[in-house]
RNA sequence: GCCUCUGUAGCUCAGUUGGUAGAGCAGGGGACUGAAAAUCCCCGUGUCGGUGGUUCGAUUCCGCCCGGAGGCA
């Protein structure tokens, strides 16, 4: 490598999983600061529904991108990695370990991997467009007009995938290349960064899944309600509008069901997202994991220190 | 104590006029390139409560036992 790539730890794993304890932990023993790598954490005044951590969380370091996006304005992975990529090179000279922490699997590999985003457009009116063709014609209709654009991505997408459609049609028109073809291309730079990653699971997915209905229930203690009824109100960008933890008490707001089964659907929704975090994650081979289940909160956090001294070859003070 | 109903997948239940069974939910696996906490794909073997009997064959019919619900005393 002709020059030299940027050490980078990343913190990974399901929600209530514990990456923001032991990213805070790492970033004090390494001399670090986090950088959040969640899509929903992005935004202000969720501070309960997207489990932002809190002052005593932080422990005093540093936390980048979180609660700095109003809820009128969309993100994208595309605007993630900028503003992740300058903020590591940004404490990189300033001496510090950037520490990443967070579920949003896109955003994390999308960075590490150095996924170049830079001339792909989007069309919000062109993608509202082909939403409601969607919707006349049908997205096999859809389907078969980029099978006969882009075959490559047409045949690996679902006709049911109307958002994937729609976006690999809105790529071919703006672009007037494949979205198959913008993939490779996206993945042409080697990444300037030497990554170690830390992954935070269950063996017994039923301790994970316990520690997520209990955590519904101590944030509806902490006022979920009245930050799902005033997003409810506000309504937003369609990013903010998926948060999970919000949308599940429309229903209850509008009277169609209790307080108790909004609750438990939202607890399914979080088991469910935290299951597809897993899968994400899993197939990140450079991944580390640690099992939360079997090694006590002493040992989890020793055993992470070593993993990152090893592979970023640095040293750090023990205990 | 007697009578009735009931016991099938983790849960709620369907079903087999006797040829070892299937839905919903829960759950599991996977995919993922500008909305990703989103979106999409795939996955149902379980002593049919136990035990005897009838039968070529019982989860299905009959007897007894055990568990649950209700009714009468």
């Amino acid at each position: 490598m002709a020059y030299e790539q940027i050490p980078v730890v990343a913190v990974v794993g399901p929600t209530a999983s514990g990456k923001t304890a032991l990213a805070a932990e790492l970033a004090l023993r390494f001399g670090g600061e986090v950088i959040s790598a969640d899509s929903m954490q992005i935004y202000r005044g969720l501070p309960v529904s997207t489990a932002q951590p809190t002052p005593e969380e932080t422990r005093g370091v540093p936390h980048h991108l979180i609660a700095f996006l109003d809820w009128d304005e969309p993100f994208s992975v595309a605007d993630y990695v900028a503003r992740a990529g300058a903020l590591i090179r940004e404490l990189h000279a300033r001496g510090k370990l950037p520490v990443l922490a967070g579920g949003t699997g896109l955003y994390v590999s999308s960075l590490l991997h150095n996924v170049s985003f830079a001339e792909e457009p989007r069309d919000d009116a062109l993608r509202r467009e082909l939403e409601r063709r969607a919707e006349d014609e049908g997205a096999q209709a859809l389907l078969s007009e980029l099978a006969a654009l882009d075959p490559e991505t047409a045949a690996r997408l679902s006709p049911r995938d109307v958002k994937r459609i729609v976006r690999a049609l809105e790529l071919c028109r703006l672009t007037g290349k494949t979205m198959a073809a913008l993939r490779e291309e996206s993945r042409r730079e080697p990444s300037p960064y030497r990554a170690c990653w830390i992954g935070l699971t269950y063996e017994d997915r039923s301790l994970l899944y316990d520690r997520i209905n209990r955590r519904v229930t101590a944030m509806l203690e902490n006022g979920l309600l009245d930050e799902a009824r005033c997003l409810m109100d506000f309504g937003g960008a369609a990013t903010v509008r998926q948060a999970i933890g919000c949308k599940e008490f429309y229903p209850y707001f509008r009277g169609e069901c209790t307080l108790e089964e909004a609750a438990d659907t939202l607890r399914r929704e979080t088991r469910r997202y935290a299951k597809r975090q897993l899968t994400w994650f899993r197939r990140e081979e450079e991944v580390s994991w640690l099992s939360r289940d079997k090694l006590g909160e002493a040992r989890l956090v020793q055993e992470a220190c070593s993993i990152v001294a090893k592979k970023l070859e640095i040293a750090y003070n023990e205990g």
